[in-house]
DNA sequence: CAAACTGTTCGCGACTCATCGAACAGCCTA
DNA sequence: TAGGCTGTTCGATGAGTCGCGAACAGTTTG
């Protein structure tokens, strides 16, 4: 039995692990993509500036658990990297990496969700 | 009560009922997209000519009745149609009724998924 | 007519997913 | 240090999905 080092320096909270997007495969980032709640959060993060929104920030219709999980999904599929700042977590949209993996996808799912919106 | 008029004619098959394009939402279309079984049936459709497969000519490994429930999910999303011709049900993939509706989506999906099989 | 073939539908079980409340853990401020 | 804020994790629940076998319905052929 060993005894625990003193925690010394304060424990920081453990930052997100973001997706290798060479490992994110087509189906995972299509399943992450059809949900209306998670393209909310991608159509919104796109349009804002990179670190601009804190996963609070978002007006959806889910309590903050749910909301926890869809970012968790999001990051998994390479689409969002965050990053901790004080007690909360920024997001970026991944867009150039995204791009790199799955040409034309982004761009497609986000022209036809305008359009889908200007539609009403 | 009335009485039912005799079955003069033998009854057809009822055909298959197919979307109109613009009542598809951008979520069943990525829902639809996002299943390796139909992803497959849909890359191998986009690689033949129209009409020129049948349901049953596939080599995914699910048994008939689970496939044609995918099929069911891929006409609903409008990305495909199909036509009887004696006991069999051909298939075309309806690109330009589906690239109108949301341009560049299946191109990328189609694309995305002929580089992850080269990549083995 | 009977048998073979293709595909649909139904009922069921297994599994996944979206959601919630509750509890918890850092961070910041009073 | 106490309390409020942000976000995660856990366990439960309900909904939906995917798969199967069995039964059925047209079609074609023997």
């Amino acid at each position: 039995m060993t005894i625990d080092p003193p925690a010394a320096t304060p424990r920081h909270r453990t930052p997100p692990e973001h997706a290798v997007l060479d490992e994110v495969t087509l189906e995972a980032a299509l399943a992450a993509l059809a949900d209306p709640v998670r393209l909310t959060l991608i159509r919104e993060v796109a349009s804002a500036q990179e670190w601009e929104r804190s996963c609070g920030s978002f007006d959806v219709p889910v309590r903050k658990a749910a909301l926890s999980h869809h970012f968790a999904v999001l990051r998994a599929a390479g689409l969002i990297e965050q990053r901790d700042a004080g007690p909360r977590r920024f997001n970026r949209l991944r867009r150039a990496e995204f791009d790199a993996r799955f040409p034309g996808l982004l761009d497609a799912v986000l022209r036809a969700q305008a359009a889908e919106l200007q539609k009403v």
